[in-house]
DNA sequence: ACCTACTAATAAAACGATTTAGCATTCTAC
DNA sequence: GTAGAATGCTAAATCGTTTTATTAGTAGGT
């Protein structure tokens, strides 16, 4: 069962596979090929379904019209929408996309990329892990369209589409203070990463301007390696260690679900005896009762902006870095608002 | 930038490309190369850091090593988890993965199936859409390794793996009816797919086999299209048609996401006003106060099985059909037991 | 000396497209 | 009538592999 190729299309024409080429590839005005001759190719083109081989063309041009897409983990909500924008706005734009999950794993990272040159895609879409910079310089070198996500890496300059990390969490942290929290947390990953670095800063910044104490025994890392089990034990031991702790921050989403079990697991109630915000929305804190703040990022706009930002790269030679960074949203819910009731009653 | 090529490898080594090929893919010893100059050419090779182009080698081969993976929605908490695994898997034999989200609709699905005929994927992984019934035929005639996922199309017969939808159900009326719930709602698609009948056969099944009374207008059909607002809006108003509803089963877990939303949207309370089960585990469901009883699909093993019909396939002649059904399980948490205590005290 | 068998390698075709360079033929202009 | 330009199309090279068919050269047997 071979395919229909362009030999085909030219025996059935009486014509030669370049003439057939050219028409194929909207040349035949620009190479002079008649109108008759034209309209018989594009005809049987059509008739006998020809269907390029992107093999054959991808060897002959160097384009594969794939893009590779490695993201944190394909599972979390957060990756997952946004693979799947991703994957829509690209196919508007002829493109196809190869994914992995890194797991924030240096080696599986390294991995993928690997594979990925093999494929020889035409760009990438990375959310880096720690110490992939050496990687992503190569790629940089080696000139291939590169666009950073959900974090970059400071000491090297690539375009990126991220969240403002800085902003968002500043603004949890003001909300949870205005309303008389005072004693708050700030659960976040073990990781150095960049992203996570602005949310902590963010955090700190706001607590520093409202004059609220923020003791280094209210910062806990968890590392990403280790079971969903050790992490909620981890974040459980953590509350039951802090006496009279007001409120937490998660950094993260799937450290938010953690801390919705955590809680969950010591017989607290959330928003009674702790409020709490997590970044990133889930469908979990919407109808979670009572609902999660949450910071949310605005997942659509981002992997419009990733593909936007590439097929920039891809089809134009002006290379000027693109740094988008999108603004979080606040999204308030029920478990963090009884302070105020308590202040107020 | 040009990678190396096997005419570098021939040249540094002072031998023809035909024999670097032949080392290259292990074929030493059959082709009587000798271990002299089989060894110059490895040690040559990774000292160039030699990588074959993929391209080339399909356009000669026809083997892409790429499989394509058409799934319902890559958002959705089940198929985003599937889609994880399917991708490790699918590494250890050296295969990439191209995916799309058809959202059910029929056009989309063979728009992508289109896209991928022309990528020459190796193989296609399909949660086939209503009425895809042609396309899959036609794959099947031009002997092209297919496996089936979350459902089949009974008019064709076909690889597939799913879970016992039937049996699933089952299992849950039957909780639900010996929990001392009798007016038990079932909320389904509007589509007809086989594993949304089976889904409703093992519910009504499980409603006979206890004499339990099940009335059509215990059953609604909400559609796949509409937006997130109009769907709760439906169960919404489903649910206050219906006096003295004692527990409702969701046939999918956007639905029983749904469910849960318009539930509160009413002020009910779940557990205590009504009782409720979904089909498939999510974090929601999990950490929902109360738990929410769901029927788990066992996703690991769904993804795992699916890689091992399609590698099966693409690699042995046998065109033994493989038709995996997997067993659900029960997951009993707190969204239906209050009854119990009801008929206890 | 001659036939066969084996060894160790290679030349060349093929996969299916794109693209460069060029070949007839007709037209225009002086 | 002929140089030069324009027209309409094609041959052949190329991308980087794999694979079939073939070539020398050596060795063994009679």
């Amino acid at each position: 069962m071979k395919g229909i190729s362009i030999k085909d299309i030219a025996k059935q024409a009486g014509v030669s596979p370049t003439t057939v080429s050219f028409v194929l590839n909207g040349k035949a005005k620009e190479k002079r090929i008649s109108e008759q001759v034209s309209k018989k190719i594009l005809k049987l083109a059509a008739k006998l379904k020809y269907k390029p081989n992107q093999l054959a063309r991808g060897l002959r041009t160097g384009k594969t019209k794939t893009i590779g897409l490695i993201v944190e983990d394909i599972a979390n909500h957060f990756f997952a929408n946004v693979a799947k924008i991703v994957e829509e706005e690209a196919d508007k734009f002829g493109y196809k996309v190869l994914y992995g999950s890194t797991e924030d794993n240096l080696a599986k990272a390294k991995g993928l990329l690997e594979v990925l040159e093999y494929r020889q895609v035409d760009g990438y879409i990375i959310t880096p892990t720690p110490n992939l910079d050496k990687e992503i310089e190569m790629l940089k070198n080696a000139k291939k369209p590169i666009v950073l996500m959900d974090r970059y890496l400071p000491q090297i300059p690539t375009n990126y589409v991220m969240v403002d990390n800085f902003q968002g969490a500043y603004d949890a942290a003001e909300y949870l203070l205005k309303l008389g929290y005072s004693k708050i947390a700030f659960v976040t990953t073990t990781s150095e990463q960049i992203q996570m670095k602005e949310r902590l800063n963010g955090f700190t910044a706001a607590m520093k301007a409202q004059q609220a104490n923020f003791p280094r025994k209210l910062l806990k890392k968890i590392p990403f390696s280790g079971t969903r089990e050790q992490a909620v034990d981890q974040i459980s031991d953590f509350i039951k260690g802090i006496p009279d702790l007001d409120a937490i921050f998660f950094a993260t989403n799937y450290l938010g679900v953690y801390g919705i079990e955590s809680i969950k697991q010591l017989g607290l109630s959330i928003g009674e005896d702790i409020a709490l915000i997590s970044f990133d929305d889930h469908d979990l804190f919407r109808l979670h009762t009572p609902g999660i703040t949450c910071v949310a990022q605005p997942i659509h706009d981002i992997a419009r902006n990733v593909i936007q930002v590439l097929m920039n790269e891809l089809n134009n030679n002006d290379h000027q870095l693109n740094q988008v960074v999108l603004p979080a949203t606040l999204i308030k819910r029920e478990s963090c608002s009884k302070r105020v009731k308590v202040i107020a009653g």
